[in-house]
DNA sequence: ATGGTGGTCCTACCA
């Protein structure tokens, strides 16, 4: 089967339909995967999505913070979320998508941004980062994989792991996000179950990629202190099979825009 | 070195 999927951390998504909107116009993906959508479960837009075509929908919602939805053209098999760190936060979550053989699950995640001080003594959010990526890796290492081995992971993981993925690796490896440890945590859920980096596997390491700005540049685009925070992986299974992707760049400059811009992937599974 | 912007929901907290 042939699937188009978009990641997009929409930073509220009641607030931002128009957004998306205007990209289902542009890019028609058949899935999207939605971090920060700020709203509860029973809040979410259910109606214009589904006017969209997007009748397939798995929702893990929280008033004001997190959230996390997976919107489809394609019906679910299962849909199922892990709640990390014993907080309560919706983080996760998670479908089946296909069926039988072909059958794939789509992990959606939003991990924790982590304060601004990269010291878990001093800065409980930092620690919190820390441990959700343990737990992260352990579960990929063991009980995840009972729902599935073919596994896409999409979402915001808020860790820009490579020197390329931000706008200065020197300025920055002090800076929560692009610290050592944190890059050392991310290799840790990667190699826990050899997830392929389908967005790096089309755009060479070696070019710098962002996926997120900041708000408070006077001009975001001229300054281009960027990150790239977003990600997509493909389990070793299905290792090959993600055939195109683009970071959409434009979306950031698009009116009231979210602070990150959509990552399209087409697979062929 | 500091503060810069923007989200939720109404006051401070989070990114």
């Amino acid at each position: 089967m042939d699937i188009s999927l978009v990641t997009w951390n929409i930073n509220s998504v009641r607030l931002r339909m128009p957004l998306v909107e205007r990209f289902v116009a542009e890019f028609n993906p058949d899935v999207l995967c939605l971090q920060e959508i700020k709203c509860r479960t029973g809040d979410f837009p259910e109606k214009p999505l589904r006017k969209m075509g997007y009748e397939h929908l798995a929702v893990n919602g929280q008033a004001g913070y997190h959230g996390v939805a997976i919107a489809s053209r394609v019906p679910f098999g299962e849909t199922f979320s892990r709640e990390f760190c014993g907080k309560g936060d919706a983080r996760h979550i998670a479908v089946t998508l296909g069926s039988g053989g072909d059958a794939i699950t789509v992990h959606n995640f939003y991990v924790p941004a982590g304060g601004d001080e990269p010291d878990r003594s001093r800065n409980e959010k930092f620690g919190h980062k820390l441990d959700f990526l343990t737990e992260m890796r352990d579960w990929f290492s063991g009980s995840a994989k009972e729902h599935s081995d073919r596994m896409v992971l999409v979402g915001d993981l808020n860790i820009a792991p490579l020197e390329t993925d931000v706008w200065s690796h020197k300025q920055l490896l002090k800076v929560v996000s692009h610290t050592p440890i944190e890059v050392e945590h991310l290799g840790g859920v990667q190699a826990s179950h050899g997830w392929h980096d389908a967005v790096r596997a089309h755009i060479p390491p070696e070019e710098q990629l962002y996926t997120w700005w900041s708000y408070r540049a006077k001009d975001w685009r001229a300054a281009n202190k960027g990150r790239r925070l977003d990600h997509i992986w493909v389990s070793p299974k299905l290792g090959g099979s993600c055939t195109a992707v683009e970071v959409v760049k434009d979306a950031r400059g698009w009116e009231k825009p979210s602070d990150h811009a959509p990552i399209m992937a087409r697979f062929t599974i």
